[in-house]
DNA sequence: TATGAATGAGCCTTCATTCAT
DNA sequence: GATGAATGAAGGCTCATTCAT
């Protein structure tokens, strides 16, 4: 059914294979020095088949991350929904969810292209903040919000819920840049992070 | 009042100036996309002109970095060696010196570079995890060392002096990509951090 | 007959034209000073074009000149295998080959390019002389040995064929300096050549 | 006396060194790819000082080939012009100062700089046809029409004198090209060669 | 006179994009 | 649709020449 001629792959499948390519290249070597000769190659089309899927590089790389980010929603949309789930065991749910469909997948790679790209890339800067920065955002707050027990600094937290995320950043990066000086045990230092978060119950002190 | 002869600055004035527009124009564009038409241009030289200080775009790129983080080493250092200083006020100077020495210092824009260009100059990654991230690794672990009165998790942070720094690479970070979508208040960020952090007593809980 | 397409040469001659362009060009302006620009124009193709047939500016140079130089090969080789054609006669044929072959052809400047640029092109060096000097100095010498009547000095140029070239080499020389001062007549200068050879019977004197 | 100063050469020492460098630089390289940073090192000045002495490059390489050539025409001039010696001898006279005087000497690069890079410079050209080759041509001529004795082919070689220094030409290009592979033996050549010339009576035999 | 830092035009090479097949 | 040869604008780097000292 699939595939009417052997050796060609259908349209989808040529798309997915030249995102997947797309995601290796500019992550190797970031948006400027990826040669599209290089994704075409590992796509294993020719080079003006990107052409006839994406209308130049900058759009196939924003689309490429778009591809991969879109997938990550509706994971991260319904961490915060159940309401049923303690905050605590939500924050927990939060920090497994990155460790397992974050670190070592293509979602890390797509973190530190738009952390690093970002800047230059103010469409693509605002798609993740509308499509996942805000939505991560407002689940923290979510979660925080049904906090009563003191089992973490409520307030803190809903306000700079970037607090939560702030050490999963730091593991992504890190791994890009110092693992081969310094590994990092990210699983145990995101359970050190839980730790501290536990601990830091609000009501004690201002 | 050496040679205060117009229109010829001084060598060192010169090699400054070519520094600063260098990361200017590397801060905008990143390494790959930088022109050296534009650093000359910035820097008030002609293009040849760079090339009597430095011997390639790449070196320019590495020596601008290293110019920045050198005078950063000294003040990073004092912060963990004064032994009559609390470590909680350690912490709290640590967070005040990132508030009013990095954020909107060319520090700042540094830190960002080092994160987006690092993964392909793994001279410039060795060079800060040796000369700025492991000594700053160290001086958290000397601060952790001297806590004996549980104001924070010792053993923790410790561990994964980490994550002190997370919140600040976040604040950077946030800065560079969302703040047009939504500002971050990094001073009260980074109290709500310190609140955390100190709230976190080691012994007692978990 | 194939591809009649006006406007786009097959591959084959595309490769062809840059290779006529680069030799005149390089004939003209020598290597350095040569610009690829000039070589892409006379072409009639792109200056990128140039490099999907030759990875740089040297290889060009070096390919150009090998072109020329192979179809060359098999003329002289046969030169001297002819068991049946009397050495004096062999001489004679060398002689008129070089009449007829190389002056005015790019054979010519091709001559004067190894010359020219020959010392710094090592690997050009060794090129030509392992497949056109040392066959033509191997074919002197079979013509040599083959020669009982004394109708030359065998045994002198048995050991010195470069005499025997030497005539060739200062005509393209001549040729391409002071031609306009004072043309030199190639074809009697040859002939003069021819004559004192023949007249310079070994077995008389020492 | 001279040098007034120490460590400071006088004017035209200086203008010495420079010739001597350019020599150096521009037979090592070539005209286009010679650097005048070089020959100013190599010759102990400053860059700047050589546009004290020379206007540009391309005068400088002129002058630096004529000032090589300047010495050498008295000694081509007399060769010639001693009518008691006899045609044989001066004809040997002229293979020896060959041998002494222009191989391993700076002339023998002047005259390869001159065969390369003649074409380029017309001026070059000329002033070496009027200064040398004619000259030369001319005592060749003149030996020439002294030899009554027949003992070599004087006609054939009053009329192409070329084909004296034919050999010699080729000794110098042979010895930049393919001295690696194959050594020549000049000397050697050069006997063959005038064993050649003197076997070559004019008239008798045919 | 001598210096050498500064200049900027020029050239090789790359690569995103196009287009004839 | 798919291909990949062709295009040509752009940029890193060099080096002859200038000029302030």
């Amino acid at each position: 059914m699939r595939r009417p001629r052997a050796g060609r792959a259908a349209p989808e499948e040529r798309q997915e294979h030249i995102l997947k390519a797309a995601l290796e290249v500019f992550s190797e070597h970031g948006f400027a020095a990826a040669r599209l000769d290089d994704v075409a190659r590992r796509a294993g089309v020719a080079k003006g088949t990107l052409y006839l899927y994406f209308p130049d590089k900058e759009t196939l790389f924003e689309r490429m991350l778009q591809s991969v980010a879109a997938p990550a929603l509706a994971l991260l949309a319904h961490l915060a929904q159940d309401e049923n789930v303690p905050p605590a065991a939500a924050l927990s749910a939060l920090l497994a969810f990155f460790e397992k469909e974050v670190l070592g997948t293509p979602r890390e790679k797509v973190i530190r292209l738009i952390v690093s790209e970002g800047p230059r890339f103010p469409r693509l800067a605002k798609f993740y903040y509308d499509e996942v920065v805000s939505k991560g955002i407002a689940a923290i707050r979510s979660i925080a919000a049904r906090e009563k027990q003191g089992a973490f600094d409520a307030e803190a937290l809903s306000q700079f819920p970037q607090l939560i995320f702030a050490p999963l950043l730091m593991s992504v990066i890190w791994r890009s840049l110092f693992s081969q000086f310094e590994p990092l045990d990210v699983p145990a230092l995101l359970a050190a992070h839980r730790t501290i978060l536990l601990k830091s119950k609000g009501e004690h002190e201002s």
